[in-house]
Order: structure tokens, then sequence, then C-alpha cells
DNA sequence: AGACGTTGATAACGGAGATTTATGATTTCA
DNA sequence: TGAAATCATAAATCTCCGTTATCAACGTCT
């Protein structure tokens, strides 16, 4: 019977590709490591490193038992972390990566009552692109992910908890004043500005006008939905946001309007991202519901 | 430290709620199985099992414990798996689920090359709704599933290898003769009979007519394209097929003309489901290959 | 009620397997 | 050529897991 001794030692030398420093991240002799390997590829029928004096290689086959040795150690990782969670959720510590058309609009507006619910809660956040997050869900690098769908999550999860419409932004004297709604074909592309390729907002914002992103719409793409509101402020031309951004973006004094994107919506739906068999659903769903309500009290 | 004997054990007294009777199971004395038990307990901080002299039971979070316990399991077995399945593919046996609208006409196309390139491959064939196996899928009690998207597969993990469209089927009395090409707006709603729901088929024939599944359309709900053929032949109406079931339907012969359905298309891609982290991705790749090859082959 | 069988827990003992220390065979490098 | 470093191997040791035997608590049957 494979052990999970055995994994774990094939993993340090994975890490190490050195039997001896292996041994000692192992905190066991050199000896009962190299023992322990050859038991299990004994086992296993195949070799997962080739060796010598020189150096130790990594069989391709290797290489997948290594992965899936991984995938074990996590899912073994997590059933430890079960018992603890659901006895006594919002202890332990937890990682959730978020997109950057998301996290600065939707941050501020729930973090202080999960903070409020769950002082001693420890909610580390890190910012990136989705495909970024999503690969990092998928390794098991963070708990869970914010993002905007439709997005490609291939194999993973999604817990919806927001959806909402785009709002055309210009300049007061660019708009008429009594314009209420706006429809893509009365949109003057040629003015419209948007994110750079490789954020989803872009993606999503041409999905509601039904365009495509083929046009290389080079001149303005910005890297940020502030960048875009001041270029508009400039009157350099107008753009598309997301309901969520509107309060930060846009105060009563200012200059520049929002007009609803009147398309058929929703336009992008925020959701949680999670791995098929993460283990702290419990809390992410009270996470959730703690997000909906919030967005619902701020958004409307 | 945790390990796998452990588990092992945990699981057999989930399925007898029965220390002896696990131990048995196990191969075990009851002490020695009771004593890991303990220890598993202790290591985790938390009870699985609440038992006395009279009767075992799982606690809440107990189970939740055990359902890790067998993805554990089940990766680990995959681990194994995977340095056999590497060096000799198609030499372990395998099960594939597939929906009651693909097999009888993509299998006979198939299968026979399968075979054909590995003669010592056992492919065992379960035919099943796609929900139901879905959830085989996820749960790992088969390795793969054949399915007709789009259909909801959260969590899961599609290889395409074929698209195709929908053909109206009628008796050549009830269609113009030079008729080349129908859409969805010139079809007699009233006259067509589609399998009855559960079959995602039916789904995805409306889909291509872009209609609903509201309305109740009782009376002709087939459980089988071919018995739906058959009163189509009887002159009771028309129906829906796809493609890949055209050459076994309909002969030339017969009554019976089909005639391409001119919507916006594909209106169902066939695709393989795996979960993700499954292993034998190599062999199925190659299975897909060979669908793919002889579809194109035969229904073209 | 009392004998008996059943339940899971516990204690003492024994052995298989893992670990350690020591050593070997081979290569690298000075 | 010799010292250092590589992973493999051998023998001694020890830890851990299994067994048997027993216990306490509960049910059942006469």
């Amino acid at each position: 019977m494979i052990s999970l001794k055995q994994l774990h030692y094939a993993l340090a030398v994975e890490k190490t590709l050195h039997f001896k420093k292996a041994a000692d991240a192992c905190h066991v002799s050199q000896s009962a490591l190299s023992t322990a390997i050859i038991e299990l590829e004994k086992q296993l029928g195949s070799t997962i490193f080739e060796r010598n004096n020189k150096q130790v290689l990594i069989t391709s086959n290797g290489q997948l038992i290594l992965n899936k040795a991984k995938i074990v150690k996590r899912e073994l990782d997590e059933l430890v972390q079960l018992s603890q969670s659901n006895k006594q959720a919002f202890i332990n510590p937890m990682t959730i990566g978020v997109i950057p058309t998301i996290g600065p609009y939707l941050l501020p507006k729930v973090l202080p009552e999960v903070r409020q619910q769950h002082p001693n809660f420890k909610l580390k956040i890190i910012e990136e692109q989705s495909h970024v997050l999503v690969d990092m869900v998928r390794t098991g690098d963070i708990d869970a992910a914010i993002l905007a769908l439709p997005f490609p999550i291939d194999g993973l999860m999604s817990f919806d908890f927001w959806q909402e419409d785009f709002y055309w932004v210009s300049h007061k004297d660019e708009c008429p004043s009594q314009l209420k709604e706006i429809t893509s074909e009365e949109l003057e592309i040629d003015k419209l500005m948007l994110l750079k390729d490789g954020h989803c907002l872009k993606d999503h914002a041409l999905a509601a006008c039904s365009m495509r992103n083929d046009k290389q719409d080079t001149d303005f793409d910005s890297a940020s939905l502030h960048t875009l509101i001041q270029m508009v402020a400039g009157k350099l031309g107008t753009t598309l946001v997301p309901q969520m951004a509107l309060d930060q973006l846009i105060y009563d004094e200012s200059e520049i309007r929002a007009i609803h994107l009147n398309e058929p919506g929703p336009h992008r739906t925020i959701a949680l991202i999670i791995r098929p068999n993460y283990v702290r659903t419990n809390e992410l769903t009270q996470l959730r519901d703690i997000f909906n309500q919030q967005l619902t009290k701020k958004c409307c």
C-alpha cells in the first residue's frame, strides 16, 4: 500500500532534485528517504526519478505522478481543515483573489461588514486578472476568486452573488440633458474608450453592445476605470462602467453623467469561483450572503 | 500524521455502521480498527462517529470528512493507475457513459475502429441521461461521459469532438419536393414531435428553433428517435433529428425526408466530459480523435 | 432476575516495516 | 590521486500497528 509518507518524500525530492537535501527537509536520514522512494517506485511499477551520482531528473511519467501526489496532499490538507473549519468558522485565514474591475468597488462596500461580523477573521486579498486567478484557484494557491462572468472556468464552480448592467459615462456637455437610457446603436463607437485587452470588463462591455473585440482601438486603452473617467472628464471620449463602480467614480457635482445602457442584461455577473470539492463552502456562502446584502444596500 | 489506513477504516465503518463488520471487511481485528478510528478522531480533533454499544451514528461533520476521504482515496487510486496507464495505454478497462440520443448513432460508427486499433481494450458503455452521467463522472463511478452540449457541467471539463445541426424529418407527402432548407419560422409547430422531457435533445432542438420548453406538448412525447421516425412514417407529424442519426433512421427508399434546419449553429456539440485532475486523458484524447475521424468519414 | 451474547474500548505482547548509522560504488573536482 | 559528494545497500534498532485477551455497558432470552 502506497503511503502518504512516500508521496511526501517524493515531492521533497521534486523540489530539491537532491536526495540528501530532500531528506533534511523531511527530517529523516538520506537512507530512509532513498529506500522509501525506491519502494514507492517499485509499488507503482515505474521510475519517477532518473538519478545517478551527478544529478536527479524527473521522468515525464514521474512528473504526472508528482502532480497527482500534490493533489492528493492538497485534498488531505483540506480534510484536516474541514474538521477545524466547521467547528469554528472564520478562524483559519483565507485568501481570495479579485479582479481589478471589481476589487476597488466591491471591497469597500463589503469588507467593513465582514470585519464587523468576524473581527478575528484574517481575509487576505490579492488582485490579478481573471485568467491568473482561475489558475490559482485550480492549483489551490488561493481559496477562491471573485470574477465577472461569463468567463471560461472549466472545471471550477461558481456561486453567483450579484448581477449588474453597464452605464454609459460621458461629459455633460456631450450628453443630451434629458437622456435617461441609451442603446448600443446610439453609442458613438469612435468616442468609446475601454480598458486594454486582458481585462474581462472590456469583453463584457463589448458583449453587452453585441460587438466583437476584433478592431484595434489602440489609442485610448486604459489600465483602470479611474483613468478612463478622468479622460471622460477631459472630454476625450466616453466609456462604459459597471453599476457598482458608479458611486465611486461619479460625484453629484461632477461634470460627467452616467446613463443606463439599455441592452438585454444582466451585462455581467459577479461570482465566487472555487474548485469542486473545496471544503470551506460554509464560510464562503456566508461571505457571499454578506456581499450580496451589502451590494443590495449600497448599489440600489 | 493521518494515514490512508485510517481513512480506509473510517470508510468501512461508514459503509457498515458496525465496527466489527468493518474490521472484517478490512481483514483486521476489531481492536485494530477501533484504535485507528480513535486515533484519527484525536488527530482531527473532532468525532466522526457517535457510538455506543447499541449503534453507530455519523456526525454531520463526520459525513463531510468521510466524503473528503473518498475523494482522497479516489485521487490516490488514480495516481496508481497513472503509472500503469501511461506505460501501457488501453490496457486497463474503462467505463464511459453515453446519452441515449448519441449512443446508438455514435457507437456503431466508432467502436469498430476502437476495437481494431486496441483489440485488448475493454471499454464498457453505459447509457443514461445527461444529469445522471454528470453525477457519475463527479463521483468517479465512470471514467468519462459523452454528452451533447450545452449542458450544465459545473466543475467538470469537456473535450469537444463533434458539432452538428438538426434536420427536419417529415413524410414526403407533407414536404415540398424541392425544399432544400427550412427555417424554424417555416416549421409547423403543431406537428412537431420531440422526445419527452429529460432528454437534452429536446432542449437543444427547441434552442435551435429559439423556442422555450414551457408549453406542454404532451401527446406525442416519445422515448426514442426511432419511435419518432416511425410516427413520422405514419404521418402523425414531423420531428427534428441530429445529423449523426440520419443514416440509421432514414433509408433512400423510405417514405420520409430530412431537410437541414437552417438556423444559426452548430445546434449541438458532442463532447467527452471528465473530472478535472482525471488522469487517463492520454487515452481519452486518442479516443476523441478516433471518434472525430470516424464521424468525419461517415457523417459527411 | 440472571445468564449469555453483543457492542466498542483497553492493555499487553509480538512482529513487520521504517529509521538510523555505517559503509559501498561511482563520479566530480582540485 | 585523493577528498568530497552522489545515491544505494547492509545490519542494528526502534517505532508503530496488529493480535489476543479482557473489560464494561447494554440487550435479550429464559
